[in-house]
DNA sequence: CGGCTTTGACCTGCGC
DNA sequence: GCGCAGGTCAAAGCCG
């Protein structure tokens, strides 16, 4: 197996997405009404060392559209408003503790990895579907110590505390969102997962050393070649923090959204008491109303491109403008992403007011062509050997 | 019926 | 070389 003995080196993309159960439809109940918003947000880097490897971009955004610009305005206030107690309200006020502790402890992710912080609403407060976004906050692991200012968003890289990398010189994209499931009742159990629209799997899940909280693996589901991954995992201090970790990108250009649904909610068979209760508690919420933002950088070490935010007060407006700006910047390492990233923001949103609305148009297309280059976004090539870079494997 | 979730075990990688 | 930890695979069960 593993004949995916990684390339060494993945692109990273974030997006960070609103947040469903389960991405794929799998997911929970909630499955099938995801139609929250998500904002789209891709950013990339580079590592010096892989930009050109970059198979993935991100294209992907159903949902982010609408939502951001209501939500921005409307999640912000809502936010705040109704819940002082939030995570996210925290952050919002202009302190924004997020992860600080990765550091010290646990030397895993503090690796290389980004850290998005978008911001969404919970649950709890949820209104409407519609209201759900907040200004992202980007904050880097490894420098945990700052946390964000600001309210808007920023780009860190993370730094090496060492230097030391852990497995391969994977980079992965880490977002961090508010988590709407109830953290503090339930540890381990179901945990609602906040996703784009992509179609997820989870295939394991695994208690973390130095966190209560267990830490979810989901594959794509959507194709068996894909190598998506994401790990998903709450924040240690701040459990109502969702950190998602992504890990290589989509070979297809959307989420052919499957009905997944099955066996994902279940009564969970062992600790039925617990999951009971969560469980009914979080599928049932359906829908977690949050909204996100995204942002993403990659960096395999150091870098960091700095962006800028000499500005604080900025709204989540603001953070988009920020984000072009720091897109390009990248844009001129990178090149080709760099169009991306300011499609992304820009041009992405108008555009995909339903998810169905992609997805059926992929689906008429077909994978193939689409695989090879439907997307305007990205979709350079992805991996051809992908297919025997990771089906080999299994 | 298909597909997904869940749990346990196995494997790899790294550190000491 | 051993141990620890994380990550992945596989099997079973259940749902839509
Ligand atoms: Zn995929």
């Amino acid at each position: 197996m593993e004949s995916y003995s990684n390339q060494g080196d993945l692109a990273d993309v974030v997006r960070a997405g609103a947040v469903t159960g389960g991405g794929g439809g799998g997911g929970s109940e909630g499955g099938s009404e995801w139609g929250f918003s998500t904002n789209p947000v891709s950013v990339f880097s580079g590592d010096e060392s892989d930009h050109f490897g970059d198979p993935f971009s991100d294209r992907r955004d159903p949902l982010l559209h609408e939502l951001d610009m209501e939500g921005l305005g409307l999640g912000l206030t809502l936010c705040r408003g109704p819940n002082p107690t939030d995570a996210a309200s925290s952050y919002f006020s202009g302190q924004r503790g997020c992860l600080g502790e990765a550091d010290g402890e646990t030397k895993r992710r503090t690796y290389d990895d980004d850290t998005i912080f978008p911001s969404s609403n919970f649950p709890t407060i949820n209104s409407p579907e519609k209201i759900k976004s907040s200004p992202l906050l980007s904050v880097d692991f490894g420098t945990s110590s700052g946390c964000l200012v600001d309210s808007a968003l920023q780009i860190s890289a993370p730094r090496n505390p060492g230097g030391s990398k852990r497995r391969k010189s994977q980079t992965k994209k880490v977002v961090c969102i508010p988590a709407p499931a109830p953290a503090s009742s339930r540890p381990s159990s179901g945990e609602v997962v906040p996703s784009d629209l992509w179609a997820w799997r989870k295939y394991g899940q695994k208690p973390i050393k130095g966190s209560p909280f267990p830490r979810g693996y989901y594959r794509c589901s959507s194709s068996k070649g894909c190598s998506a991954r994401k790990q998903v995992e709450r924040s240690r201090t701040d459990p109502n923090m969702l950190v998602i970790t992504y890990t290589s990108e989509h070979n297809h250009p959307w989420p052919t959204q499957r009905n997944a649904l099955a066996g994902s909610t279940r009564s969970q068979p062992s600790k039925s008491s617990a999951a009971s209760s969560n469980k009914a508690s979080s599928p049932s919420s359906p829908a977690q109303p949050q909204g996100s933002k995204l942002q993403v950088i990659s960096s395999e070490e150091e870098e960091n491109k700095e962006m800028d935010d000499g500005n604080d007060n900025v709204s989540s407006l603001r953070e988009e403008d920020d984000m072009g700006e720091a897109l390009k910047k990248m844009e001129s390492n990178e090149g080709e992403f760099g169009k991306f990233g300011d499609l992304d923001l820009q041009s992405y949103r108008p555009a995909l007011p339903d998810p169905d609305r992609p997805d059926d148009f992929f689906s008429g297309l077909g994978e193939i062509e689409v695989n090879q280059d439907l997307d305007p976004f990205t979709l350079f090539d992805w991996i051809p050997g992908d297919s025997s870079a990771f089906g080999g494997s299994k």
